[in-house]
DNA sequence: CTCATTGTACGAGAACCATCGTAGTTTGAC
DNA sequence: GTCAAACTACGATGGTTCTCGTACAATGAG
């Protein structure tokens, strides 16, 4: 339907994807974006990465438009950065707002997260 | 179903109720718990009394049942303790199994949620 | 152009959650 | 015993989330 949808992207070829601003990065929607495994590992799978990530470079026991949910409500929540580059969908920890809005927060729960996964590995 | 009173519910009379082990406690339970405005305002009453609240010291802008409900949410994820006092119901925040087992974690998200407040109260 | 790669959109279904009101239970005080 | 206070249990409702499959769109390589 509609009428070809030459859409929003005024700018040439590249997609592009709503953010929000840093001042309109919400503690609760943070805390529920991360409240999930799957996001969880994602977040840690970037920050250890400490750079872009290539969507499928992450292996997720979900299908593929499951692992698009999950990056979108890292994103609007305001965890990730995303952006094109060719086909690719490349992911980035926003750790400099984080950081900034609620310091020590990204740090406590990568390394929560770190410490429960060995908890629960080794016996 | 019918849990009926399985732990230490020997003692006469007091109602007893159920917690989580330390052991039992999950981050991503945790940050579930804690992703939502009303709760993270009493996990913040919670921490600035430093001690025991009533259930009704803490105001909320809900019904007595959704109360409950929200306490309850944080009591079953490992977030406070709950006991009875008489006729009140006591609320305290399990600090030293969270703390033990994520480091940093909550004061984290207890300053993140104070700068949060500040930033949105004033103008 | 054609093709493979990569990710999206659109439903859809099941499960979960926040909220409420009403009725009931437990306790301490009178 | 009676009563008020404090909280719970239950059922309902409306919203959100997680998951999926299938069909589609954008890009770069041949």
């Amino acid at each position: 339907m509609s009428t070809e949808t030459p859409a929003a992207g005024a700018a040439s070829g590249a997609r592009s994807l709503a953010h929000p601003a840093r001042e309109d990065i919400r503690l609760a929607q943070v805390l529920h974006a991360l409240a999930d495994p799957m996001r969880l590992r994602i977040v840690c799978a970037l920050a250890a990465a400490d750079g872009e990530l290539n969507c499928a470079d992450i292996e997720l026991p979900v299908s593929k438009s499951t692992c698009t949910h999950h990056f979108r409500v890292l994103r609007e929540n305001g965890v990730i950065t995303q952006f094109y580059r060719g086909t690719a969908k490349m992911n980035g920890l926003r750790r400099d707002d984080l950081d900034a809005l609620f310091p020590g927060l990204i740090d406590a729960v990568l390394r929560a997260a770190g410490l429960q996964a060995r908890h629960l590995g080794e016996h």
